[in-house]
RNA sequence: UGCCGGAUCGUCUAAUGGUAGGACAACGGCCUUUGACGCCGUCUGUAGAGGUUCGAAUCCUCUUCCGGCAACCA
């Protein structure tokens, strides 16, 4: 039923529509993504970048981009960039400029005196310990500061003086007079504002106070008109601090809703973890190939068309949730499918001589560019004496199901004709280094036999091959949940063999103008790309995307 | 044992008091000049116990299990 598909409702989307009914922000719908500068956006942050910007979308509402830069400490310039682009790759546009927390950083000083002249906001001069001490714990009430009731005219004083850079890191913090007996701890005086002496990539060196995530984002998010407050569901326990910011300060309000993000098997989502595969030299950089980063799935061939799909299929809900990375391939394969330019490509080369065609003779054959689109036409492929054909295309005591090449047995040359296996020529320690074929001149492609073979593999003429290095990509992990076991760290999980590099592979001439960007299918193997760092017109570097499905390994598993 | 949230096929997700459906995965078959694609079919699920009701995944009660919360991080 494809019409109750359509029709179903997320429950992000029965909420907007229940606001819409009761007209609580206008019939308006204006999301944001707001990521933190500090590190590069993965597969997680994507589901979360369909959310926002295709909510607002389906609603004919706008969708912000907001840095929350409000640690200094942690945040780069370098990571601003990378997002931008990670989210413009996506193919989402945001409303008017880039935003920042840090854009702010003067309205909420402001509040933030608004707050102390009201009584509900006082600078505490506790130590670190002190405040960590009387905070209490979940199942016990906290303990007022000392410095909780002190007159708001010492407060306002104060924390002008921590604005002008009067005092060093840590002596004094600005924070909410709200509950230290609350359940929620986030209630508990929650702090405010923290000196930090530090320079910021946006404002340089005009704050030495810099207000804490849970104090900005909420305010953020009201400054800019923000209906919806889309987050991750961790954020849950907060809302309440949020609500009562925005109510004491009788602000516009956004309704913030928590969904459970993404999580996929064999991978981890951790940007700390991420982090540490990097430094530890586990992977080449952020945008490794393996990486489950957006970086890292465009450069390994993904598509942002293949990648909004899959974010659509999981769909999004509030119960935590283990995705099937098998759910990301399909939407990859599923789109490549529709798009990829077919080629010819012998991964580990097996040297066939037809030995009844002409020597000198090369045939200029046709080959379909995409069965699946007939509008991508067609291109020659060369046609000689001596080609390459795949090792695994020839079995010496073949599987009872094996239709390939073993010796006596026929198999149709892709495009080509139908050869013969006569002879096997091993080198002295038995390996199969040639085959001897013959060809039957009457089977050529397209022409008007009618001989039937089961096997057809793919080939590459070798005088006309050009020579290739292709990278194969595995899982990067063995264990379906790299983070479950508590005594183990993750990376005991890694999967060494994530990586193969093959330096002798044999593809057909056409693809030496392949670009970056460009995604191809090599035929009965998978799905390629150029690699967009290494790849050079000297030295062709092609990444596999994905496999092809192949229901022969689970034919020859069995016997 | 505090507060907040959650529990539907193997996985993800619908059904909002009226036939538990879809996608992926798996399995079987058809087709095939890609063992691809496509097509057909099969399998498997409401955490448990009570209750309300003609009728419960849905409402009520109790239980069990899972996640989050004690950074001057976000």
């Amino acid at each position: 039923m494809e019409n109750t598909e359509k029709k179903s409702r997320n429950f992000i989307q029965e909420i907007i529509d229940e606001h819409n009914k009761i007209n609580r922000f206008d019939k308006k719908v204006h999301t944001r993504f707001p990521p933190e500068p500090n590190g590069y956006l993965h597969i997680g942050h994507a589901q979360s970048i369909c959310i926002n910007f295709g909510i607002a979308e389906e609603y004919g509402g706008k969708t912000n981009l907001r840095f929350d830069d409000t640690n200094p400490t942690k945040e780069d310039i370098e990571y601003v960039e990378s997002i931008k682009e990670d989210v413009k790759w996506l193919g989402f546009h945001w409303d008017g400029d880039v935003r920042f927390a840090s854009d702010y950083f003067d309205r909420l000083y402001d509040f933030a005196v608004q707050l102390i002249k009201k009584g509900v906001a006082y600078v505490d001069s506790s130590t670190l310990e002190e405040i960590k001490e009387e905070r209490g714990t979940p199942t016990e009430a906290g303990k007022e500061s000392k410095y909780r009731n002190r007159p708001i005219e010492e407060s306002l004083d104060l924390f002008e003086r921590m604005k002008n850079g009067e005092f060093k890191d840590g002596e004094h913090v600005l924070r909410a007079k709200i509950d230290m007996s609350s359940p929620n701890m986030n209630m508990r005086d929650p702090i405010m504002y923290r000196i930090r002496h530090a320079h910021h990539h946006r404002t340089g060196d005009k704050w030495c106070i810099y207000p804490m995530y849970d104090w900005a984002h909420g305010q953020s998010d009201s400054i800019e008109g923000i209906t919806h407050s889309i987050c991750t569901l961790e954020f849950e326990n907060h809302r309440p601090l949020y609500d009562w910011f925005i109510d004491q300060l009788g602000i516009h309000h956004p309704q913030q809703i928590e969904f459970a993000r993404l999580n996929l098997n064999y991978t981890i989502m951790s940007k700390r973890k991420l982090l540490r595969l990097v430094e530890e030299g586990y992977v080449n950089g952020w945008d490794d190939p393996r990486m489950p980063t957006i970086s890292g799935l465009r450069r390994r061939g993904y598509t942002p068309k293949a990648i909004r799909n899959f974010a659509d299929r999981v769909g999004v809900a509030k119960r935590d949730a283990v995705s099937d990375v098998s759910l990301l391939e399909f939407s990859i394969r599923e789109d490549l499918n529709q798009r990829a330019r077919r080629a010819m490509a012998v991964l580990n080369p097996l040297k066939v001589v037809i030995t009844n065609y002409y020597e000198n003779k090369v045939e200029e054959l046709e080959a379909v560019n995409n069965p699946q689109d007939e509008t991508m036409g067609k291109r020659l492929v060369p046609f000689s004496r001596e080609i390459y054909v795949e090792q695994h295309d020839f079995q010496e005591v073949p599987h009872r199901r094996f239709y390939r090449l073993t010796k006596g047995s026929e198999v149709r040359l892709r495009y080509a004709y139908i050869i013969k296996c006569e002879e096997v020529i091993k080198d002295e320690n038995g390996n199969v280094i040639e085959l001897h074929c013959t060809y039957d001149p009457e089977t050529k492609s397209g022409g008007s036999s009618t001989k039937k073979v089961k096997g057809t593999i793919h080939w590459v003429s070798a005088k006309h091959a050009v020579n290739a290095e292709v990278r194969l990509y595995d899982r990067l992990f063995n264990a379906e949940f790299p983070e479950a076991d508590k005594e183990k760290d993750f990376t005991e999980f890694i999967n060494h063999d994530s990586l193969t590099v093959l330096k002798n592979c044999k593809i057909e001439p056409s693809l030496v103008s392949a670009k970056a960007g460009e995604n191809y299918q090599f035929e009965r193997n998978g799905y390629f790309c150029i690699d967009s760092k290494d790849s050079t017109e000297e030295h062709l570097v092609f990444n596999r995307t994905v496999t092809l499905r192949d229901s022969w390994a689970k034919i020859s598993g069995k016997k």
